[in-house]
DNA sequence: CAGTGGTCTAGACCACAGG
DNA sequence: CTGTGGTCTAGACCACTGG
């Protein structure tokens, strides 16, 4: 075979004989030092190839032992979390956004626990829709830590969603997400313009800084909405 | 500050830096040279912590500009796509399978042309389900393409899924996979024994070899369902 | 053109874990 | 104890791209 120089040009050649089958899934592979040689280039450059590959799920590197290609090519998708505007813009659309409500109100027994705050606190609530081109393409559902984010209370938000506001302003270190079907309810489907119990893609997040909730949110999106990834 | 040494310290540095507002969004922070004589280690270790950073979309960087903390920072969740099978044992839970029907039958044209095959062409479609504890936990519907997969027709599928034997025979290099809320129909409420209109999350996902699709499936998960991810 | 990140090298030492 | 991957170094050259 030829001789890879790049790491790029390493990764491919193992990628290829994986896909080929000549390395089968559960099988290991010659290590660093070998390949290096057989590659002709440095130590560090197999490295560069084999590390990457076992960031994607396909190889699995232990010390010692060595490394085999993955007996389970795990599959991992990226999903990439914008802002809505963002990606109302990208998709080419006109963007507008309208505040619905706001409140200053202890949160429900479900938000309290996921936020783990105490439910007797107020927070800030606040509900928002997400057009595209005019029609409606998510409605937002909020709730915010004053405790942490007590600048929320002097921002009124009626021009600037708190989706973006917050991002700009409030630092954090994690979030949850998760992805559910649920049917629209009667408020629900007047803001989406949709028949009662229609099923829409929902996403909740709640978001960390640190061991302190800083937002939950849940996100409703406008019947049809797909969320496209690629492996 | 103290001097970090490993590329590890040296990111938590940098981490830290973006979180405390030392370096804002859109900022350009100093050249890795720079930051290598302020940290006193070498220029590849300040390398592999910027890089590392700038994949999961913390920094921006390009030659000659520079590096700068990114103005939106994008949230990129990954998602693992497992076999359904080890998703189940992984809850705990009695994993059984299913096949509900099998047919020998050219596809619709929403079907052949997402997968870019012609549409006289027979295919394989399998219907199943996938319980857990006893439970219905997925019902999945798949049509695959004989002519990159003949193997398939010699198969039954009856006790193994598709699901698994097309990860662990058939090679693939890409998948496009989207996300979406659907309406359970009466059929799809029969086998995962819901009212009709529940609102179920739907997993679309087409796999292909190079430029040839391999199989393309619809799951559908059972009312309630979750997918976790995190930031 | 020149400054920046991108990469390769050769060698070294270390951390971990299998045997 | 020893083989493996993990990392660091110092230096070098390259590729891209902004000015």
């Amino acid at each position: 075979m030829t001789s890879p120089r790049t790491w790029q040009s390493v990764q491919d050649e193992v990628l290829r004989r994986i896909h080929d089958r000549e390395w089968k899934p559960g099988e290991f592979i010659p290590n660093e030092a070998d390949l290096a040689r057989e590659f002709g280039c440095a130590r560090t450059t197999v490295n560069r190839a084999l590390r990457s590959l076992a960031e994607n799920g396909l190889l699995d590197r232990r010390r010692k032992a060595g490394t085999r290609v993955a007996p389970r090519p795990v599959a991992k998708a990226t999903l990439d979390i914008v802002v809505i505007r963002h990606e109302v813009e990208r998709l080419g659309k006109a963007y507008a956004y309208g505040l619905i409500d706001r409140a200053h109100a202890p949160p429900s027994i479900a938000v309290s626990s996921s936020m783990s705050v105490d439910q007797g606190k107020k927070m800030l609530r606040l509900r928002a829709l997400h057009k595209a081109d005019n029609a409606p393409y998510a409605l937002e559902d909020r709730w915010i830590n004053l405790a942490v984010v007590p600048g929320a209370l002097n921002q009124n938000f009626d021009t600037v969603s708190a989706n973006e506001w917050l991002l700009e302003n409030v630092p954090y270190t994690r979030g949850d997400i998760d992805f559910s079907a649920v049917s629209s309810t009667d408020w629900t489907s007047q803001h989406l313009a949709c028949a009662k119990d229609t099923a829409l893609l929902a996403m909740t997040r709640v978001t960390w800084d640190q061991d302190r909730s800083v937002t939950m949110v849940q996100v409703l999106f406008a019947p049809g909405h797909r969320l496209r990834t690629s492996l």
